[in-house]
DNA sequence: TCATTTCCTGACCGTATGGTCAAGGTGAAG
DNA sequence: CTTCACCTTGACCATACGGTCAGGAAATGA
């Protein structure tokens, strides 16, 4: 567990607030906390530490653990879902999947916690967010598999297999959140510049766009 | 946690064997465990039960659960580096890059729980394999970059930045592994079977080559 | 001001976990 | 057979964790 400073907490205010803000900045220490520890290794205390509050005041907010971890999962879903909105009304897939890969990247860099709770689930057999992978997620890609298929109907692109490119694009874009420790320490132990974030999504959409044969 | 059966042990045999089979036994049921629990959760009593053994007994062999834990990591990174011998000696990336891809995806297959164990501890920030990053991939990943940088120069392939073609390459690779509980409720809920494997094999496969314009 | 709802929190509890230990079992060597 | 090193294990311990609760503080509305 890194050091850091806790999550910043605005003023109170009135008492809508009050709820608003505390919910707030324990959902994003809880983020924190459960990406750099995992759901195990994670405690109460430390993200009550986090979020500057008592523990006891974490369990009137979230009556359990399991509670306030589901709704971080759930939060970087949604993120997700809404950057899939690029892939959308786009004539082709330079533009479509261009999109959705500059927008993943960007969520990567943005939401890096989101991404690493999700993975964790994930790899531990998605235990609380079964159903929406059953469901959202499936509607989601089996939506996104038409519209490349069309796309490769209309010659627009190579006919690749649309679920693997998927897969592609979900690994390649979450690595960079997820490893995101081993890209840096490649890196010489910096973070990434913005340069070279650029760089990342620039090489990424290149590889990607050529493999498609979209370019 | 899936309720799995415990893992096989042979016979003791000989006073060295005892030693040799219980480690192995003993690896066999926590790569297991911390994959499917994360290093937190995971529990010594969890492995012991899988492994057949009584919870003291581990101790015996492994001091403590990090020891046992770093043992388990170190496994699937020496795994790995052996795969990457296929990138070398070859004349060109079809064969280099192809060889390399078609290794980490039949590791992604055989050792997933491994694979899984390693991306959580890289996720948590490499807390106990830090400096193998620092040291052994780093001099590794330097030196297959000077390779592609090579085929480059050679015309052999588009001028791609090598660094993040090997992010690629781990990320999609690894995909199959970590995330192979998504891509197994994408695919009805069943396990890929032999002929989807190869097909994601040679979709990934097509997609990188064409997309570094090796083909 | 007063009543009521919401919010806050120190102290506490039962449980589970990593790890220890001492006593006993077992295979190999002479 | 005896010896001895190696292996096995039930019982135990200190700690840390998720969660509870009662009583008090603070905001809201009349």
């Amino acid at each position: 567990m890194s050091g850091d400073a806790q999550i910043s907490r605005l003023k109170p205010g009135r008492r809508t607030d009050i709820r608003r803000e505390n919910e707030r900045a324990i959902l994003e220490a809880a983020e924190k906390v459960f990406a750099e520890a995992g759901f195990g290794g994670a405690t109460m205390q430390l993200i009550a530490d986090m979020a500057g509050l008592p523990k006891a005041n974490l369990h009137y907010y979230f009556a359990t653990k399991e509670d306030l971890y589901r709704r971080v999962v759930q939060q970087i879903f949604e993120i997700w879902l809404d950057a899939a909105s690029s892939f959308d009304n786009a004539p082709g897939p330079v533009e479509g999947i261009g999109a959705y890969i500059d927008a993943k990247m960007d969520i990567s860099r943005t939401h890096p916690h989101g991404s690493k709770v999700w993975a964790s689930e994930v790899m531990h057999g998605a235990p609380v967010i079964q159903d929406y992978l059953e469901t959202t997620l499936r509607d989601w890609t089996n939506g996104r598999i038409a519209v490349i298929q069309r796309w490769i109907d209309e010659g627009k692109m190579q006919p690749v297999n649309p679920r693997h490119l998927l897969y592609m694009l979900w690994a390649t874009t979450q690595h960079y959140a997820d490893f995101g420790h081993q890209i840096q320490t490649l890196n010489g132990g910096a973070a990434l510049t913005e340069k070279q974030w650029k760089e990342a999504k620039a090489s990424v959409k290149d590889m990607v766009l050529r493999g498609i044969g979209a370019i």
